[in-house]
DNA sequence: TAAATAAGCGAACAGATGTTCGAAACAGAT
DNA sequence: ATCTGTTTCGAACATCTGTTCGCTTATTTA
């Protein structure tokens, strides 16, 4: 999904769709569309949207009128574009994170068969770096107040300080716990009074939590 | 203008254009409009649209699809009963929140002068309806997991249900708790052993908190 | 060069949408 | 009860809108 991909005509719809909807506050019709851009028939303004379409750039319902929109994909591009051009507003910049699912130990943390979907976050929320989202299970972290299903924001980084909260991989599973150096050994400390300090000499360090999501 | 020359049906009208354009990303249509109040007549909804348009409630562009709009005197006056709902700008998959600061009581919750700065995030995490940002002060909730300078986001509402973590207004202030009624009474209840629950019944329940966003 | 593909055009069609009209139901005032 | 104004309904109509089809033109490919 690169822009590189869309031709000259594709970019020009594109930019009428997002210009049209934003002037009169809904979005364009095909006729619109198609005067918008230059082309003399509606069956090319068609044309152009089934392309856009099928590249997922574009939902549209069917056989209703005005039923243009963005897609995930599309918006999250015109939502960039916004972002940065409207400079009077501070906004800030923002990043893409994957979610991650499956953990497989010794491969990449990151992997594609691993992603499950992408979230796009304000970087003021989870600040600069490589960032992933990992799901909580479990509440060893509920002292910490990190419940079971929050999301975690992770910063990517080998080793952590003392009292960092980590997400590290322990047998072939991801686990969130703080992050403790003691007597040249490492300690993986839950939160919660019911669960036993983990010696994590073996554990692989995946990142340090940076921001933690919750949606109730 | 005022809002007392309105009847109930007008009401009814109004506030289903204004969720319909919220649900949609678009205005809707005279039939949409019929459907969602309950009219079985296009005329009859056309005939409440006239009315309103007269009034200068709405403005409509003539034979255009889902060409209704709020006036300017209707959106100003849907911004002072809905306490700003206008001010979340949605693009795409994305809510632009404001972060509320200071709190004045009796006036709309929202104000300008009220909103230190804004934060765009996924309609993922927060859902649809009108967000705001809410900063949390003290540690009153925190067996809920929510902690002192924790973000929680505040979906605007009148009312709430048992169980719902609220942001209410009491006193001069906003305050985070759980939200109860019990005995014709409204209780706001903390999540920390060492407060008391706050008779609520004078409070005046913002929303409720439908996210939680911390950054370490 | 010839075939294939992409892009555009115009026309026709079906469905969606806004508009108009007359009649009926309803509530309040005389 | 009668009148009057408001509101709703159903139907018909005109326009707008999306869809489909065949055809043409330009560009690319074999």
């Amino acid at each position: 999904m690169d822009e590189s991909q869309l031709s000259d005509r594709q970019r020009q719809v594109l930019e009428a769709i997002r210009r049209l909807k934003q002037e009169n506050d809904m979005p364009p019709t095909l006729r619109e569309i198609a005067e918008a851009v230059g082309l003399k028939s509606v069956a090319s303004a068609k044309y152009q949207i089934d392309q856009l379409k099928n590249m997922g750039w574009l939902d549209q319902i069917d056989n209703v009128s005005r039923g243009i929109s963005f897609s995930d994909q599309g918006s999250r591009h015109q939502q960039e574009q916004e972002a940065a051009a409207e400079s009077n507003v501070h906004i800030g910049k923002f990043v893409r994170v994957p979610l991650v699912g499956r953990i497989a130990a010794g491969g990449p943390i990151l992997a594609e068969q691993n992603i499950d979907e992408w979230m796009t976050l304000p970087e003021s929320l989870v600040g600069k770096g490589d960032i992933f989202l990992l799901k909580v299970k479990g509440d060893s972290m509920i002292d910490a107040a990190i419940c079971e299903d929050d999301m975690v924001a992770v910063r990517i980084q080998k080793t952590a300080e003392n009292g960092d909260i980590v997400a590290a991989l322990l047998d072939d599973s991801a686990t969130v716990k703080t992050f403790k150096q003691r007597d040249g050994h490492t300690w993986l400390l839950p939160r919660n009074s019911n669960y036993e300090p983990i010696l994590g000499d073996e554990a692989q360090i995946m990142g340090k939590v940076v921001a933690v999501l919750r949606s109730l």
